[in-house]
Formats: C-alpha cells, structure tokens, sequence
DNA sequence: CTGCCGTTTTGCAACAGATGCAACTTTGCA
DNA sequence: TGCAAAGTTGCATCTGTTGCAAAACGGCAG
C-alpha cells in the first residue's frame, strides 16, 4: 500500500501547528473558564487566529474538544485493520482496549477533572457518545472483513453489544471521579461479559480465512 | 404510593393541547420541507403561538423532535418500576423489548421515512443515543433495585451491554430503512446474546428478595 | 529577484437559536 | 368582581455558524 514515511512538507507543518495551538488554548479556557463561558472570540485571540479562522479548522465549537481523541482514533483504526488471520472474538477484544485507552488518554492530557467538568455538558455528551458509535461502525466493518461469512444482524448485534461494554465503562466511571484504578476493573468486567455473549455467535469463533 | 387518576385540571389541558399543537406542527414541517430549513418562528406560526413561548415548551429546537418519544419512555420507565419478585434477567429482558417499542413507536406516527430523514442529521442522532443512555440509568437503577447485592461495575456493565443491544439494532435499522420485520430480527438477535453475556453476572440469576 | 497563481486568512454581514427581562393576558380562586 | 399566580409576548442581546469577497501569504517558473 502507500507507506510513505509522510514528509510534513514545510506547508503542512504550520496548519498542523495552528490547529494545536487552538486545540491547547481551547482546551486551556475551557479548564478555567468553563465551557459556554469561553466564546470563539476568546479562543480564537489566545490562539491568534481571526475568529473566522477557527472554522476552517474545526466544523463547531464542540468538536475542537475532541482534536486529541479524533486523532488518537484514526490511529487505533488504522492499527486495526493490520491483522494477520486472528481469532475474530480476540479482534473484539484488543478493539474495545484500544479504542478505550484511546479516549481514556486523552483525559489525560489536561487533567481528568477539568475534562470531565465538559463533559457533564449535556451536549458534549452526546458528542461523546457519537464518538463511541462511529467506533462501531469501524469494529463492524472490521468484523465483517475477518469473518467473511458473518450475517448482517451478527455484526451489528456484536459491534454494537462490544460498545455498550466501552460506554458503560465511561458512564462507571464519569461516576467514580475518573479513578483509572476502577476504570480498569470496569473495562475488564465488560469485556468479560461481552465475550460470554459473543461465543453464542459461531462465526465469530473461527478464525479468518 | 401517590395514585391519584390525575385529573388534568382545566388549565393543564390547554398546556398539552398547546404541547402538542407544537410538536405536531414541528414533526409536520420537518417532513415537508427538512430539519434545518425549518425556523422556531416558522414552527411558532404553524402552531399559532410566538416564537419566544417555543421555549416555554421546549428547551431547545432539537427536543421538540423526541417529545413523543419522552412521553413514552417515561411510561415505559414508571411501568417497570412496578414488578413483583421477577427475575432479573427477565427484567432486563423486558426493558430492551419495552424501551425500543417504545422508540420505534414514534417512527411509525409520522412516517419512518421522515423521521429517519431527521436522524441523518448528526446533532439529532446524537440526541437521539443520549435517550438510550438515559434508559440506561434507568435500567441500572431498577437492576440495583432488584438485585441489592449487585457490585457496583456489574450493574453498570450489564445495562450497558444491554443498551449497546438496543443501539445495535437501532443502527441496523438505520440502514435497513426501518423494515419492522428486519428491526425485529435484529431486535431478537441482540437479545440473544445479551443475555449469553449476562449469564456470566450471577447476580442477576437469583430471583430478586 | 520578480511576478504569477493557488491557498489561507481575514473582515464583514447576515441568519438562526437561545436567554433574560419587563410588560401584558389569561386563569384560578376567594 | 377583583386579586394573585401562571402563562404569553415583544424586545434586546449574545453567540455559534456560514457565505462572500478582498487581502495576505507561500511556492514556483522564468
């Protein structure tokens, strides 16, 4: 495939310079301020950008919150689809992980506290959960691609049944103040449940072709 | 308890009336002419009100979307709160097929087609998921209700897992069109291995005290 | 070095959703 | 009938978001 080591190319570098420097000092006033208290206007003087700017580099206001994980997710996806013949249910498996860990370090980065004040706005939430969803539907497909034979209903019910497991580990722990300690039990148990359910899917036993 | 058959009291009739007199007209204009092509003073006039009182009524632009949907879920959640020594698997069992009716019952008012529509918009689908995990608060409460012994991250995991069966078919259903008879296979098959999983939570197999 | 071209940035104007406030109506009740 | 609470409305205002066109910038051929 195209493997080429990406040469930032001397153009490139500033955007991506630029759209760091909105992302720190959005995610810096929202830490401080809170989150409606802090207007485009703010962000846009503290990253010295014209308001106008901040749109071309962020379709909302409410999207900007998620730079880092967005990010952190075409990542993982990319890892995924980099797999040998192995076992479909262990796919699952290392999916879940990884997607979690990749929403998880993003909190982080800024301190889990402030983060999760954020996230207690209802529509960052909502944000939030989308996140996990559009996930799915990389697991699904990532799914349907190891196990060719696999039935419509069997993909989405299992994609789907793996991130309610993820999701209920980010509600346990929205709860629990964020403790990476019970983060893990909670991502453990889930997992475990998720896989009892799963083997009832015997395509998903197999391995790949 | 307070069972009062509540009677609607001259004035509250009017409120509904006016309630209802919005979302109708809401639904009726997104369908004709598309979500964001339809301005709150565009929904105000239909529904002979002014513009500012929509919000009396609605919080905000998106809600209006899910009022009948709320309703029912609302009724879906003080239903299941009245049950006897059940087992909880079978509960849970029971708030899936429940909460889902309940959501695809709505589709049927104005047509899947339309509503679909409207839940192609990102911020309406993103709506939509934070119902389901309020459904899932619900669930999880009424799980630690049934079952007083159940830890902490079992309870959240398995109304997780049971919620992610539901978003499942909710997607599939997406993509399908909404076929009633496609929504219920799917619907079966989610709980199929919902319940595989949840086996694994022991708590949940004793009937409850 | 210089001028040209495509890209990016910016300012301006406009629209729509949302909120606070105060005036005005309606409704319920004594 | 008249008062007080509840509901409705208009107005002003703020903020997010988008379109448009001008200005600034970066790279490249000559």
């Amino acid at each position: 495939m195209d493997d080429e080591p990406a040469r930032p190319s001397l153009r490139e570098r500033k955007k991506l310079r630029t759209r760091q420097a909105i992302a720190t000092a959005a995610l810096r006033l929202f830490a401080e301020r809170g989150y409606e208290e802090t207007t485009i206007a703010d962000i846009a003087a503290a990253a010295d950008i014209a308001p106008r700017t901040f749109f071309g580099y962020f379709p909302s206001k409410e999207d900007v919150v998620f730079a880092e994980v967005d990010d952190r997710l075409a990542e993982v996806s990319e890892r995924l689809r980099r797999t040998p013949g192995e076992a479909p249910m262990e796919t699952i498996r290392r999916s879940i992980v990884d997607v979690l860990n990749a929403v998880v370090a993003e909190h982080a980065d800024y301190g889990a506290v402030q983060v999760a004040l954020v996230l207690e706005r209802p529509a960052l939430r909502a944000r939030a959960l989308q996140r996990l969803t559009d996930a799915q539907e990389v697991i699904e497909a990532l799914l349907r691609d190891l196990c060719p034979g696999i039935s419509e209903v069997d993909a989405v019910a299992a994609s789907g049944v793996a991130i309610g497991g993820m999701q209920a580990v980010v509600a346990h722990c929205r709860r629990e103040g964020y403790d990476p300690r019970s983060m893990r039990t909670a991502l453990d148990r889930a997992v475990e449940i998720v896989e009892h359910g799963l083997v009832s899917v015997e395509a998903l036993s197999r391995p790949s072709p």
